[in-house]
DNA sequence: GACGCTCCGTGCGTTGGCGCACATAGCGTA
DNA sequence: TACGCTATGTGCGCCAACGCACGGAGCGTC
């Protein structure tokens, strides 16, 4: 693997307070995560909590009919799973590693129990799940009232901020998965994305070169969840 | 308005430890919630929190282009609002009442000071918050992978749960503004089930005929949540 | 009992995304 | 350099839901 990262580098432990990072720190171990990688099958108790630093994660709800819909994309604004800090221990969603990168994990039960005797940490967690929950929201509506272009927009600014280059590693195939849609619409909205100057891409690569582009016409979703973020968490 | 309730007719608080609710009872006032009233607006503080008895809360998002996406629908399952337990105080969604009923209502300064002394109040109500997040991504994808049809099924057996009897006051249109989608498509998916003789319908008013059929026209969506709610509150 | 408002019923052309089928093109490997 | 695998490009018919338009029916009100 490679360069050592520091958990700063994840918004959500960046923003928890010193002392109660500290508590935090000595357990908390870098690990690489490769695209494809299963961290959590659904209802089943996963082992460590994960905070992305410079990969992306993905919760999918997998649905009787063999289909998939994405419930959240989850890069190093936030951590995995909410239901550790909520109580519930499990959720009815597999987790998976759509863009290969780093993250620091700690083990479940630790993260309980330093959570147990630590208020300070408890509540900017709590702020995090409410601020996944209107993420969720935000995105279920976007992908009910919003053309299949304006999505694909989200996501790429949404994985383009939790990505620290330009260019990250990702399938056609995978983005159609993430957003519950046909490869071919996939390759159809990124063409135009591409004729307009806005991306680049190339088999299994994507870049990014206008992001303020990509902004305009992408839809309000993306700015309300960045707000909703800030607001709550102060990133 | 009409007969006393007791708060254990919402299942929430009735979940909750007895000398918890002990603690509640008191600041709980009984109100009477008429169809199309609003309890808060987006991004704005509610003076209260609301247990419903046998009415029925939506959230909805409104979007920029004038459309809305409910994002939940609460009854006597639930409450809210979430935020208060949570502790972001607000949200990007405005709550509307949509069938006319009872709740009990209680000051949001009395909830939080109440919760802050009370660890065993504090912990099922973040159950229920993470309940309500299977809710909201289950109802998402819902919309996004299954029919209109099924959908309807899923909202009907929804609103019965909350209901104290097989009738209740909605409309199409009502209805259409839940789901998101137009009022002639609901006039359609209602018409096939009235023909299968699962429900009758008049006027603004709907009653359910035939539960377990509608169950089986149901798409999975509506056990997923059942379990689950079944699994962290013991409902 | 006539009026008016709201709610439900229905038809018709449009459209975004689906399902399928197949062509072409990058890239690792032997 | 040839092969094989996987990713991307593209065409065609299909269908659910949309937008619009208007008819008709329940129900309160004066």
């Amino acid at each position: 693997m490679s360069q050592k990262h520091s958990p700063r580098q994840n918004r959500l432990l960046a923003a928890l307070p010193a002392e109660g990072l500290k508590l935090l720190e000595p357990h908390l171990q870098q690990v690489l995560l490769r695209a494809g990688d299963i961290l959590s099958e659904p209802d089943t108790l996963p082992c460590h909590a994960y905070f992305p630093v410079d990969c992306t994660l993905s919760l999918y709800y997998h649905m009787e009919n063999g289909e998939t819909a994405e419930t959240a994309m989850i890069g190093n604004e936030g951590m995995f799973s909410v239901a550790t800090i909520l109580g519930g221990e499990t959720m009815p969603y597999s987790a998976t590693v759509v863009t290969t990168g780093h993250a620091f994990r700690i083990a479940r039960d630790t993260l309980k129990k330093i959570l147990n005797g630590t208020e300070s940490l408890r509540q900017p967690l709590l702020l995090y799940s409410q601020a996944l929950l209107t993420q969720m929201e935000q995105t279920a509506g976007c992908g009910r009232h919003h053309s299949l272009e304006q999505q694909l927009c989200l996501h790429l600014l949404q994985l383009h901020d939790s990505s620290l280059s330009d260019e990250f590693e990702l399938t056609h195939e995978a983005l159609a998965h993430m957003l519950g849609v046909r490869r071919e619409g996939i390759t159809k909205a990124a063409k135009k994305l591409r004729d307009a100057g806005l991306i680049d891409y190339r088999r299994g690569h994507i870049r990014i070169l206008d992001r303020k582009g990509l902004d305009g016409m992408s839809c309000e979703c993306y700015e309300v969840v960045r707000k909703e973020f800030k607001r709550l968490l102060g990133y």
